[in-house]
DNA sequence: TTGTACGCGTTATCAA
DNA sequence: TTGATAACGCGTACAA
């Protein structure tokens, strides 16, 4: 029915329908009730518009809102003004236990600031990424999280190009110029090799992450020149094809038969895992003949059979900070792109031992011999 | 400034800015290139008005809107509709790992059907459940999926009360008329017992979830239940204060002191794992010493130290039968509420042996005995 | 079969 | 300091 401007819509007919859900009260009930212009109840009501208003007035308005349980409505708001207090956050695979931690350190963080996170899974999939991009797009998200990042990722470069907002955790894109937020794997693979050695390892072999991946690039590199600073050189190294079980024993498998280590360095966890079963599949028993260590430190990492060695990375800062660094682009507090990196600590359990038939090299905390 | 109604507005001035997001074209830009009116674009792109326009209309439209790159505004269909094709989430904490594998299914679901998904945590605090629900409510959330739900939840009720549409997963609430899904609790236990009393046990203990889930309540329930089938009682039952490894560590040191049982069902894993730990407290070994029981058969539970024997629960399916309840409610194919119980199963691992100085009773998938 | 005219609830801009 | 007005992008009764 064509109503004349000015006059109110006819509120939901009392027909009983199953969902009647109570309609909220507007802005201009408010206004309405208050005595005041929409327009003057909007600028009480908002922050930085507030000032524009005679205090008393504010005063009113406020607490006719509060009587009226009034809340903006937010899809009206983002209509308005392009913006949805909502970012979107993209990771491979909820379910992988890497990702829950720097999510909710996300979501913790935005919550906090009256964000809302949007979460999808990628599955490692450039299409099924670029499509959960757009659907967000479309939903007016202000900025962009992204866990998925590939070495190379067109997707990525394209927006930032276009100065879409966003910011990388865990892992990076290659000539990228956004803000990053990592562990330290540099550091991380170096503690590792030194307890290594430490213990008595020579033939020290690498389970390579994809190198599709920063993660599983920065620390194979990392592994190779921890080694050199002990003129040691990998015993063997081979590139799984994911950061699964499954491909870590696949490559396990192949790595025992190249190299013969007696310990190996792992990409990340899971990985990890999978030379657990690579072992198991030879019977061989970790870390009685081989020593096995992971990267991540993830939840019951410590609980398995046996007790994984692992580098601690602080997921949950590490989404904090991820939230953090994103909202600070938002709001133009900070618009040049900065890299964190967030520190990790070696995490000693059951999983490494000396090699078979031989004691512990020397004793104390491991670090690279002094030169010459 | 005012614009002559009918006047397009200038589009973003090309001021060099950072963040200058290319502008996505909208229904009107489509109809201009179409040579239709705008509200014949719009009938022409959606599904249910399509047969109102002419076929070589809606084709001409179509190929324009592709070309263009269109896809309609969700804000500006949402205000216009009061639906957001989007669903609010409730869990208590995305880092249980029990957790993931049922957002994920809710996720994957929604996606296929073009909605998305608005997840939070409460840490089951109910107060926090309150703020997340109603932040979701002003985002105009079409509806619910809550793997929250207290045994007794006033917010659950009044929000039902109201016609808000929602679904329940794993855990229920008493009295509540809505949807749920849940795995089959009864049945799960008694395939526990019917396994321990097979192993020769018969004095086993219980450490009971917190009794504010339907799940703690439940299964205690099952538990004693199925003893009486075997003209057992229970060795002894403790509830523990909240469904993690610390409550169930405190928990399972008393029952021991109680009942000195040889076996412990737990009400889940994250509690078995407790047991574990209060275990490796006393001195005690398992299954050595005492058998442990989990339920859910989380990620990577059987990787522990032992590997539990836990039941396992359907959970990513348990998501996507929710996700599916709720959008059957939300279109009006379905209206009246369900419950889906979802066949569980034992899996046994090392974490069950026979008592201490036995051997087990019989062989045999195990049933209860017949009456007499 | 298509066009006209509003309005969803909010904020930006101008005028007073 | 406040009010009036338009507009964000879309869907939909109504008229044609």
């Amino acid at each position: 029915m064509a109503v004349p401007p000015g006059t109110r819509r006819p509120r939901q007919a009392p027909i009983a329908t199953l969902s009647r859900v109570a309609p909220r009260p507007t802005l201009r009930d408010v206004a309405t009730a208050a005595g005041v212009h929409p327009a003057t109840a909007s600028r009480a009501l908002n922050e930085d518009t507030r000032s524009l208003v005679r205090p008393a007035t504010v005063e009113r308005v406020r607490q006719v809102a509060t009587a009226l349980g009034y809340s903006p409505n937010p899809i009206a708001r983002s209509l308005k003004t392009n913006r949805s207090e909502t970012v979107g956050v993209l990771v491979p695979d909820i379910t992988n236990p890497v990702f829950p931690p720097i999510v909710r350190g996300v979501e913790d963080f935005l919550a906090e600031h009256g964000y809302t996170a949007l979460t999808a899974n990628t599955d490692n999939d450039p299409e099924r990424a670029a499509l959960n991009f757009a659907a967000m797009q479309a939903r007016q998200v202000d900025g962009y999280i992204i866990a998925t990042a590939r070495r190379d990722d067109p997707l990525l470069h394209d927006a930032a190009g276009r100065g879409v907002p966003m910011v990388l955790v865990n892992r990076q894109t290659e000539g990228l110029d956004v803000s990053a937020v990592t562990g330290d794997d540099s550091v991380g693979i170096s503690r590792v090799v030194d307890h290594l050695v430490d213990l008595g390892h020579t033939r020290i072999g690498h389970v390579a992450g994809p190198s599709s991946t920063s993660t599983g690039i920065a620390r194979e590199r990392a592994f190779r020149s921890a080694l050199e600073r002990y003129d040691l050189s990998a015993a063997a190294a081979v590139t799984a094809q994911a950061f699964t079980e499954a491909a870590g024993r696949t490559a396990m498998l192949e790595l025992l038969e190249a190299g013969a280590p007696t310990a190996v360095v792992a990409g990340n966890d899971l990985l990890a895992i999978g030379c657990y079963d690579a072992l198991d599949d030879l019977g061989l028993e970790c870390p009685r003949d081989v020593s096995v260590v992971g990267f991540n430190d993830m939840p019951f990492i410590g609980r398995l059979r046996p007790p994984l060695t692992s580098v601690r990375v602080p997921q949950y800062e590490l989404g904090i900070e991820a939230a953090r660094l994103l909202l600070d682009r938002l709001s133009g507090r900070s618009t040049t792109p900065r890299s964190v990196l967030l520190p990790v600590t070696l995490v000693v359990r059951g999983s490494t031992a000396p090699p078979p038939g031989a004691r512990a090299r020397r004793r104390g905390r491991g670090s690279a011999p002094s030169p010459g």
